[in-house]
DNA sequence: TGTGACCCCTAA
DNA sequence: TGAGTTAGGGGTCACA
């Protein structure tokens, strides 16, 4: 048969030769995943064998063959336990220059940890030694996530037949997969194919717990098939070893790709698989498998016993979840990362992006009395945990988390898992090996680079220019660092090397303002530059096709195309991160810190000359620059609806000002336009981003706000605690009225506000949801479930402690019996902050009607608080924090 | 009251 | 023991 798939995830599986045979091992490779018509699938992929390769230190006239002695230790290395062949040598380039690489083959994947550490001790230099096989596969036949194939069907669901069907044991499997079809196929009969749009199934869950004795009390389940959007909803009461095998077989029966749910990966699955241990008492493998089997995998003993992707959902350390065949991606988290809300609750993100959808976020259970709240009204709690079940779906669904993930999988060619869970090295591995195999480049393990000695150097930041700007324009490098290592050509292979055999000359080589050398592209091109320029033109044409897909209203096209070229985008940043991290393959410290030297290189030179061209420079971070625009001073800021409608009904007065301020406006656009145009070079591009009719900032880096007005209107916050997610509402409130007050030039009015809104907390007036803070809360946790404060170790996170307030209020919540994952963060009231000599006192959050009734703040610290945040604001028109908390202006010499 | 260590979070 | 980077502001605590 043929079709095309959406691979989820793979495995491999070893089929070892009976003793007695002469056949040899074999390595089947297990890819999972969804057909474009529907079906899930499992392919056994034969054909690929699991090799390493070797080089030996030293170097030789490749010319007069191979050495004798080489030889010798070529025999000793072939003559290794578990080594099939050794086959050579191709010539690959190193670090050191070129050198001969032979390839180790093995019997197993396995076996090469072992084999790798015995040949280093052995002198050998070990390349592409550290790859998992099925990455294997995909980067030998250059495959991506979605792929089409050819091959044999060995296995249909609806089929009836054995659990160790012969079709499928001939064909290499392990017995009957949880799929609809089972296919067997050649390696070379997987090829990459079009992006297309996966019909993934996606299955939601939310338990209900006990608190007093951890057992689940119910359990409800949403499925979804994206494909038609079509959602099942599955309810599970009463006995609770019914309720985890009632789950079990809906997963079983829909045969979802992705498992999500709420906080499902510190909270539910855990669970889950603490109770199936003791549920399954005296039932053995099979009750395990009834209990919690959710994978792919065959219903076997060995299938169980699998470190990882194996029948049951397991995970190593705090790492994801992982099963055979299905990828879980926890709500919470993908909320976390997409949207960074100020708290993390379900009802909170729900309130968020569903703020008119009332049933989606009221709260009717109270989750912290959860036993009597089943035992009084089960009917309610029900519905509650259905409604969390379905949630997920319409938080991914909202984030489209399914989509984007996809599209880096896409970009990346990975495994939909690899791109959800995988880490930002893996997505640039699979891109940089690929290169590397093509271009016979030698593959370094991972950590063999030499460590980096304290930090690198990184981005210029420009001293701000504190008060009120009026006509700026910003202007930033396009892609800085992408055009950076393009330009001149940086990447671990052209690195110029003292040790090298071959030096260039100093014309053929690019010069880093650190003085590092890399070799121009017509000596040696090099792979990231390779790669990012096909990533560039990749996002051209994405961008392109999303334009030509909005013109046209082909709402799927434009969502297709967004997804791909804000993959781009991320993966292209990505790049220097990982190239300048100190344990990646592919990395050298001198790469990192020759990229940041010519960032600052550039941007300090276009200051410099923006200066020297008399336009002041008021701030600069990185790849930014803020010029201010010869505009005179007297042309209006703004215009007021009122002096427009002036203007429209013919006022000559009210048309001389709209006047000006769009001649202001223009003559900005043009000046910034210039200036782009004047300073851009061919791998350097300057880009006129933004125009702002006023920008302010306090004085403090990284800190800004602005009046956009060119090419949107709007305004724009930089670092000020309006962005903060650790900040309490009231603050947030107070200081976005402050900016527009600073944007106005309207220093009266804005103390005053600022003065009555320090008074109104500081004499409580505030209603106590405003006040609330929240942080996130690190912590090891060293048993599951948590249940005591003993369960977690915050010491190796905190120095001390009980003096921080997160810390205390996440024990609080220990002991009530709430939970508690690492990196979570919690909400809490300051109560008291003036016990001197020892920390404030805090109280836990939890937004119930009796807290919000009862609970009372600490007004003095929050309104001193509000006066400090606001009061930096504030001093740039003449009045102090301090000022601020008494009511008055302190008199001051300068008031005589 | 000032200072440094530690921590969180953001800009780029 | 896993793994994108550095620059920077500002809050809190402990201690002089």
């Amino acid at each position: 048969m043929n079709g095309r798939m959406g691979i989820v995830s793979g495995r491999y599986r070893s089929v070892s030769p009976g003793p007695t045979t002469d056949e040899q091992p074999l390595t089947v490779v297990e890819l999972f995943g969804r057909m474009d018509d529907g079906r899930s699938v499992c392919l056994l992929v034969h054909g690929l064998r699991p090799t390493f390769e070797i080089a030996p230190i030293g170097t030789w006239d490749v010319e007069q063959g191979t050495p004798s002695f080489l030889e010798d230790r070529l025999n000793h290395v072939k003559a290794l336990d578990h080594v099939l062949d050794v086959r050579g040598p191709v010539t690959k380039w190193t670090q050191l220059g070129e050198r001969p690489v032979w390839t180790v083959e093995v019997e197993q994947p396995f076996h090469v940890p072992a084999l790798r550490k015995a040949l280093k001790t052995q002198s050998w230099h070990i390349y592409s030694g550290d790859i998992p096989f099925v990455n294997r596969l995909f980067l030998d036949a250059d495959l991506g996530i979605h792929v089409a194939f050819e091959g044999e069907v060995v296995d249909r669901r609806k089929e009836d037949a054995p659990p160790l069907r012969t079709e499928v044991l001939q064909a290499g499997g392990a017995g009957r997969y949880e799929v609809d079809i089972t296919v067997r196929c050649e390696h070379t009969h997987v090829q990459a194919t079009e992006a297309f749009l996966v019909p993934y199934t996606v299955f939601s869950f939310d338990l209900e717990t006990s608190i007093e004795k951890e057992t689940v009390l119910c359990a409800a389940a949403c499925v979804e098939e994206l494909g038609s959007g079509r959602r099942t909803t599955y309810e599970f009461r009463g006995d609770e070893q019914d309720i985890l095998k009632g789950l079990t077989s809906t997963v079983l029966k829909h045969d979802p790709d992705i498992i999500t749910g709420y906080n499902i990966d510190n909270f539910d699955l855990p669970r889950l698989a603490d109770r199936t241990q003791v549920l399954k008492r005296g039932g053995g493998n099979e009750a395990t498998m009834a209990l919690f089997g959710w994978g792919r995998a065959p219903r076997l003993e060995t299938e169980l016993k699998r470190q990882r992707d194996a029948l049951t959902p397991k995970r190593q350390s705090n790492r994801a979840w992982n099963l055979s065949g299905r990828v879980v991606m926890d709500a919470w988290w993908q909320a976390r990362q997409a949207l960074k809300p100020r708290r993390e609750t379900l009802s909170f993100v729900a309130t968020l992006l569903f703020p008119d959808d009332e049933d989606k976020h009221k709260m009717d259970v109270d989750a912290s009395n959860m036993d009597e709240e089943w035992a009084t009204r089960p009917d309610e709690v029900m519905a509650y945990c259905v409604r969390d079940a379905e949630l997920p779906l319409d938080i991914l669904q909202a984030i489209q988390a399914v989509r984007r993930k996809e599209a880096v999988a896409s970009v990346a060619k990975v495994p939909l898992e690899t791109a959800a869970n995988g880490s930002t090295s893996q997505l640039i591995d699979s891109l940089v090996i690929r290169l590397a195999d093509e271009q016979n480049v030698a593959v370094p393990l991972t950590g063999s680079a030499e460590k980096k000695e304290g930090q690198i150097t990184g981005g210029y930041v420009h001293d701000v220019e504190a008060g009120l700007h009026p006509w700026i324009a910003i202007l930033d490098f396009k892609s800085m660092y992408p055009s950076i290592m393009i330009g001149h050509n940086i990447c671990y292979t052209t690195r110029v090397d003292p040790a090298q055999p071959d030096q260039p000359s100093r014309e053929d080589v690019h010069a880093s303002p650190d003085d590092v050398l890399f070799r121009k592209a017509a000596l040696r091109k090099g792979m990231v530059p390779t790669l990012l320029e096909d990533l560039m033109a990749q996002r051209d044409e994405h961008k392109s096709a999303l334009k030509h897909a909005k013109a046209n209203g082909d709402d799927v096209a434009q969502g297709f195309h967004d997804a791909m070229q804000y993959a781009v985008k991320i993966l292209m940043n990505s790049f220097y991160g990982v190239f300048a991290s100190g344990f990646y393959r592919f990395t050298h410290r001198d790469l990192g810190s020759s990229i940041t030297a010519w960032a600052r290189q550039n941007i300090k030179g276009i200051i410099t000359a923006v200066e020297a061209e008399g336009h002041g420079v008021v701030y600069s971070d990185t790849d930014s620059i803020f010029v201010r625009c010869p505009i005179p001073e007297d042309a209006p800021r703004q215009v007021s609806d009122e002096v427009r409608q002036a203007a429209a009904q013919g006022d000559a007065t009210a048309q001389a000002t709209v006047d000006a301020y769009e001649q202001a406006l223009l003559s900005m656009v043009d000046f910034g336009k210039g200036l782009a145009q004047r300073y851009s070079r061919e791998s350097a591009v300057l880009e006129f981003e933004r125009g702002l009719s006023v920008f302010f900032s306090h004085g403090a880096k990284k800190r800004y706000i602005g009046q956009v007005v060119w090419p949107t209107h709007e305004m724009l916050v930089r670092g000020y605690e309006t962005q903060r997610t650790d900040s309490f509402p009231y603050l947030t409130a107070t200081m976005k009225e402050i900016f527009r007050y600073a944007l106005a030039d309207e220093g009266d009015a804005l103390v005053d506000y600022a003065r009555q809104r320090v008074q109104a907390l500081r004499t409580n007036e505030v209603p106590i949801q405003d006040v609330v803070l929240a942080k996130t809360c690190k912590g090891r946790v060293v048993r599951t479930p948590v249940k005591s404060v003993d369960d977690v170790d915050f010491t190796k996170d905190y120095s001390r402690p009980d003096s921080m307030a997160q810390v205390r209020i996440a024990k609080q919540r220990i002991e009530q019996g709430l939970g508690f994952t690492s990196g979570m963060k919690v909400s809490y009231i300051v109560t008291n902050a003036k016990r001197t000599g020892q920390p404030m006192q805090v109280a836990m959050w939890l937004d119930t009607e009796e807290q919000t009734n009862t609970m009372d703040y600490d007004g003095q610290f929050y309104a001193e608080r509000l006066a400090a945040a606001v009061g930096r604001i504030t001093e740039a028109f003449d009045w102090t924090a301090s000022d601020l908390m008494k009511g008055s202006k302190q008199a001051s010499l300068f008031d005589y």
